[in-house]
DNA sequence: CATCGGTTTAGACTGCCGGTCTAAATCTGT
DNA sequence: ACAGATTTAGACCGGCAGTCTAAACCGATG
């Protein structure tokens, strides 16, 4: 008896082809609707699946949208963070913190629909649920970096550790957020100048000496 | 024809004992399940209504958690921001921002019920639209604060005003939430000291010159 | 008092949802 | 060829938000 979801393990034996056959009418339906307004049904109709067959490789909607997300976030697989782990003074941990916004938002902008899938994760607490495990190890990682700053004096530690990560964390995705939302609005020209300006808000609270300024 | 909804026009008409008969009943609903699993059917079961009364009174679901919300709202009128308009120098700025985030943590530790809603419409997008002309009215209050801030000196004024608005709010709900998260983890004594602290990270990204210190 | 028009009310009903279940079809090993 | 397990189709379930019909109620007018 493995303790180890079925449905999962039947799936990933599936064709790459086969997966693609269900992920791509549930990406297109999640990314339109969201997680919780979006249909079971509808994609099982869209990918011309049964109900018995469909329930056969996945346990049920939480696990279709972790698969579906699964599939785009192999790109996000990318991301290091050690060379800002190892960074050996403050200055050289924010630039390696900047380089990794940098890569993240390039990230973002070369695939759309990766884009959506994560803006969905982060607005919807039942799509989080679903995404519980990778979303804990990207607080861990966060917290390790939060860490490595407040080792080289680059990061205030007078608040949790805790709370500096989902600060963090948070406002990222406020700032990717409003840049998703705004893109007309700003001018191309200037938008690559104020998104990095815009990330550089991410520092601004970890900063020692960052109270009301009274 | 009046081109305001009839349901609350009706709605408003009624006595307040015969509101709270429904607004208790759907304010319990919400505050355990949120807005998107909280069953209208449940709320009208528990009021002992029938559904055709109560849609006599409420458009729907959105109407009913509107109502639900605007009744605690009262309280939160409030917050008095002419203050921080006013303010003659930075420091007199700061000061009085501080002391609209001292009352706001008041009003939600006075009353949890208003915390729990406003923390769902916070977190749901269905939520949120129930109640946009005050969130859209909340943005102004908050782009007026900071355009004050940004005459004094007080505030950056490198990034568009939305995007610092946003980012400020955001911010705000984000260490809300990670208290309202974390109550057991914080020993009591330091509450207090730390949750001040922790609001001072809402200045942080407004200051001038808070760029990545590279 | 009777009756008539509009308003209010109860609750049956619709279509859709996520999810379960049964029974048939299809594989697999002998 | 056939037995047993796996896979599949789709009917079915309870619950959802919201609609609709028909009865009850109510105030004005004869």
């Amino acid at each position: 008896m493995s303790c180890e979801s079925e449905t999962r393990k039947r799936f990933s034996a599936l064709s790459d082809t086969d997966r693609a056959h269900w992920l791509d009418a549930a990406e297109a339906e999640f990314c339109v609707h969201g997680f919780e307004k979006a249909s079971f049904n509808r994609i099982l109709v869209a990918a011309k699946e049964s109900k018995g067959r469909t329930y056969h490789y996945f346990s049920g909607k939480d696990e279709m949208f972790r698969a579906t997300l699964e599939r785009r976030a192999a790109l996000a697989g990318a991301i290091d963070e050690t060379a800002a782990l190892n960074a050996g003074d403050e200055a050289g941990f924010w630039t390696e913190v900047a380089r990794i916004c940098e890569s993240l938002t390039a990230a973002f902008l070369a695939d759309a629909a990766f884009a959506d899938l994560i803006r969905i994760l982060h607005r919807e607490a039942a799509a989080r649920r679903s995404f519980a495990v990778p979303l804990n190890a990207l607080e861990r990682r966060t917290g390790a970096l939060v860490r490595a700053g407040q080792s080289l004096g680059a990061v205030r530690d007078d608040l949790p550790l805790g709370l500096l990560v989902t600060v963090t964390l948070d406002l990222a995705v406020s700032i990717d957020r409003w840049f998703a939302d705004n893109t007309d609005k700003v001018p191309e020209a200037e938008a690559a100048v104020l998104s990095s300006r815009a990330f550089g808000l991410l520092a601004a609270p970890l900063l020692p000496h960052s109270e009301f300024p009274v």
